[in-house]
DNA sequence: ATTTGTGCAAAAGATTTGCACTTGC
DNA sequence: GCAAGTGCAAATCTTTTGCACAAAT
């Protein structure tokens, strides 16, 4: 099933309309990556998306778990879940700021061990690294 | 060496003074755990202490490694660093939003062994869990 | 037809800045 | 004494809200 038929049913399932700047906001981020939230607003705007239906729309699909926020170096961000696009985690460099995406089986193999038998239920994880990227490394 | 001791010293190697809103920035920091920055300065300011000095030292702690930020649920946090209080990761609740502290030597382990060979240097790392907790689990 | 979503404008909240004064070194 | 930090007030930026209209089911 493509992502924004997945979009579409997700609204249906969940009882909320499907709407063009609804469309517009998912399919702009998935162009974005990880980006702040002024900034999408800011980007939205400019396909003419009021800053407030942007809003409304970044809160409706966070709970609904088609987002999900990142804390990259003190900046909050948002990006697609990881229903919408393939599990990753993140680096972030402290000099100049990159954000570079990653993933590695052992950690997944890991926490999906560690899972079991906790007295939680584990939905979704992310780790997140940080220091110097290779280029800042010297 | 004790933790003020510590951040007396932090301070002075970066060439940055020691004043007293600051101390009790760090000592505030200290008492609460996760917390949002504008509840944090709303707490700072019942010390008399003015929301500008405690955005300007969030900042400037941010830079020397004093605090990290936590994204836990779409909530931007700040925290004592690992270098101030003792390395953990995060589980936040869905549900009732509470937020518990972990640590995993296997997850430490594992990403020592990780670090090794790569192309970046990796300074430091948070592991964010979400789900249900024991009680919101049923 | 009814209910929900959107845009606009205004309000509220969070963060930054300029400047005179105080404090740390 | 000099440079850096603080408090206050104002400015700016971000986010939320009320309401009339448009769009979705």
């Amino acid at each position: 099933m493509d992502r924004q038929q997945q979009f579409a049913n997700k609204l249906k399932t969940a009882g909320e309309r499907f709407s063009s700047p609804r469309l517009a906001i998912f399919v702009g981020l998935g162009r974005k990556g990880p980006i702040s939230i002024p900034q999408f607003v800011a980007e939205m705007q400019k396909s003419a998306i009021d800053p407030a239906t942007t809003y409304r729309n970044i809160k409706l699909f966070r709970q609904l778990n088609i987002i999900r926020d990142i804390g990259t170096g003190g900046k909050r961000m948002i990006e697609l879940s990881d229903d919408y696009d393939s599990h990753h985690h993140h680096f972030w460099c402290r000099e100049c700021g990159a954000v570079i995406d990653f993933d590695n089986p052992e950690i997944e193999a890991l926490l999906t061990r560690m899972a079991q038998g906790l007295e939680v239920q584990i939905m979704s994880h992310h780790l997140e690294l940080s220091g110097r990227c290779a280029k800042c490394r010297d």
